[in-house]
DNA sequence: CGAACGTTTGAGATGACTCAAGCGTTGTGG
DNA sequence: CCACAACGCTTGAGTCATCTCAAACGTTCG
């Protein structure tokens, strides 16, 4: 069931599969614009992503909403929940989605019992910060076209490394007004935007689809540099020789 | 020594704040403006901030910088480079500072023996990305003025929570370009919001110190909302009254 | 057929940026 | 002790990106 579980950084082992697959206690079929947890919640269950796509994000007080975080499929998408107890935000169903629940309780059993999958638990909600800063750096310091480059080209290697979709062509099933939502962008200027990319020859966003004609200009323009997804396994090939022994070269004490 | 660990959810317990005062391998005083670590570096330690303040960033191609957080005195400034072997951003000194170091084997062997403690160390990880959550919104969802108030607004939180300041006054050694790299701005644009806020009688800031004259001025300008901070200890007064047995209320399979 | 929704386009306003210059303070070397 | 460089802050002028308000268009669905 959870084949595309723990996709990206130190994957679960069958046996850890198997452990996670035995404490999900229900699964359930939400139909698109659904909300799944709101802000303040106490919430006594953690939630897969078998199917679909969710986002979570926060309203100001007009009313404008700020995406978070895009989830689709294998992730875990609220196991912070279980240590925090309650979630500073909104989860909702973009598409229609099959989400799988677990108990709190089973969490609990669980870290105690098994480290090594309470490590790689932790992993996923590291990988979630991880993304964030993602965000923060798309939001702080690119334009509207960066923006909307650098969210294709994450989600397009999110997807990639679940098996959905190629670099050149994946299924997303937003608005334009989500894609604004996610990039801190009016839907009328999202739509100028992807017209100039459309017409600049480097991607489509049409019926849900996205189709990448020129997977070098997305990364140029959208500043992409995928380090923060940590999709290798701190093997890592770039930019860093030697391992730090010590970091930092200030005066001792 | 480490008085202010983990002074918002969850605090140490005695024992606790031992057994990780004894894994600390080192104490160092590192000069401002030090760079502490360096994107894609393996680290073998994790760091605590034990005064003065640090800053995570990324740089872009051009040399553009933003800020990805903030951390103050008491903060676990990098904890997930244990899980995650390696970091996907810099870390440097914004002002003169102390810090502890704690081998990540240490980590591995408390996180073993210890499993409350190795909890609380999941938490800890968790408040940094809910803090990131926080940058996304002021990023997305606010101009400029919002911005340098949501972010001093967070600030004077933090640094009252482990006892630095009082809501109306801090000390915070920043120059108004880090301000403007914090809040993705630029320092010119940045001067003319603070000389805004000054004018407007919301607050000041000035050599390395804030004043905030209007505390409600400068939580409506930023549309602050402190959920995010988890200041309480999951047991929360606001907002949502019942705990929830069950997400959402879609159709079941 | 009409309503609802997502998208597109236009026009005008404004927030933020860039480039540039000037000012005050601090630190340093002659 | 002075001169000068370096740094952080401020201010001005002009440009550009993005927003707001508004209207129109195509599709889907009832």
């Amino acid at each position: 069931m959870l084949t595309r579980l723990g996709g990206r950084i130190s994957p679960l082992n069958a046996a850890e599969r198997a452990t996670l697959d035995r404490a999900i206690i229900e699964v359930r079929s939400v139909g698109a614009r659904t909300i799944l947890a709101r802000k303040g919640e106490r919430l006594e269950f953690s939630t897969i992503l078998l199917n679909g796509f969710l986002s979570r994000h926060v309203d100001d007080r007009r009313g404008q909403r700020q995406f978070l975080s895009l989830q689709v499929p294998g992730d875990l998408v609220d196991f912070h929940a279980y240590p925090m107890r309650f979630l500073d935000h909104d989860v909702s169903a973009l598409s229609e989605a099959q989400i799988a629940l677990i108990p709190h309780s089973s969490i609990a059993e669980i870290t105690e019992a098994n480290a090594g999958l309470a490590h790689k638990m932790w992993l996923t909600t590291l990988l979630d910060a991880a993304l964030h800063r993602g965000w923060i750096f798309r939001l702080g310091r690119l334009d509207g076209p960066g923006r909307i480059c650098h969210f294709l080209a994450e989600t397009a290697a999110r997807l990639c490394a679940v098996g959905l979709g190629t670099p050149e062509r994946f299924f997303l099933p937003l608005t334009q007004a989500d894609l604004g939502e996610a990039c801190g962008l009016t839907s009328v200027h999202t739509s100028r935007v992807l017209k100039a990319l459309r017409s600049a020859g480097v991607c489509t966003f049409r019926d849900g689809t996205v189709s990448i004609e020129d997977p070098a200009a997305l990364i140029r323009t959208g500043h992409f540099d995928p380090t923060y997804l940590y999709l290798n396994d701190g093997t890592r090939p770039g930019s860093e020789a030697a391992a730090a022994k010590h970091p930092a070269s200030g005066k001792s004490t």
